[in-house]
DNA sequence: TGCCAGGCCCTCTTTAGGGCCTT
């Protein structure tokens, strides 16, 4: 990866939208730098009412771990000085994205940071996967996992894993010397069709092959 | 009462529909 640092990031919660009123309950993150997993940031949350058996059963979170979990607004609050400037990750994003939001509007914070999606770059790196969920990726690159699914901080670090992964083939695979954090959120934007075509223009330019030895403006 | 997510991506497409992916 390039000169940064990113928190690969994955909130558990009582269902699929913030909009209708759905909270988190449980926040895992990972602080990625040079390559590694540098620290991790992780809390149950109590979200004031009981969650659904669904959501029980989907994380193996239940309502007595809440009951004695603490406020969301405290988590959230410790986790804003943690993300505090690094890009941010998260395996379809827009989820993670619109819930991280929606928090921190409730404690009267803003995010400033970029988000990238490691689902969107994995269908464009991995493009021929058996299918593009956490699980599937994990397994089909047959990433490191500790067998924990459906748990914050177990996805955060699976994540991070595939995110890690997705630079190193990058790497190889276009003779890159830096994969920019830039690059790969403009690389989830390319047309999945296109994406093959935009790596090797990436690549030729930070080569110097295409007429310019300017860094590209990523 | 009945509603009940949002966005990407493909295709039997674009005046649309449905699968995937997140909990």
């Amino acid at each position: 990866m390039g000169n940064y640092s990113a928190v690969v990031l994955d909130f558990e919660t009582t269902g699929l939208s913030p909009d209708s009123g759905d909270r988190v309950i449980e926040i895992g993150a990972v602080l990625i730098r040079d390559n590694r997993i540098e620290d991790r940031f992780q809390s149950l949350m109590n979200p004031g009412r009981p969650v659904s058996g669904f959501i029980e059963e989907y994380t193996g979170i239940s309502n007595s771990m809440l009951a004695t979990a603490p406020p969301i607004a405290t988590v959230m609050e410790k986790f804003v000085h943690f993300m505090a400037g690094h890009h941010l990750v998260a395996h379809n994003a827009g989820f993670d994205r619109r819930f991280l939001d929606a928090e921190l509007q409730r404690i009267s914070q803003r995010r400033r940071q970029d988000f990238a999606c490691s689902l969107l770059v994995a269908r464009r790196v991995y493009p021929d996967a058996p299918g593009h969920s956490l699980a599937a990726l994990v397994r089909h690159k047959r990433l490191p996992t500790s067998g924990v699914h459906h748990r914050a901080l177990a996805d955060a670090e699976m994540t991070a894993h595939l995110w890690l992964g997705m630079i190193a083939e990058l790497k190889s695979a276009f003779h890159l010397r830096q994969v920019p954090f830039a690059l790969l959120q403009q690389l989830a934007r390319v047309p999945k069709k296109a994406a093959p075509v935009f790596l090797q223009r990436h690549a030729a330019a930070q080569h110097g092959e295409a007429g310019t030895t300017a860094a590209p403006a990523v």
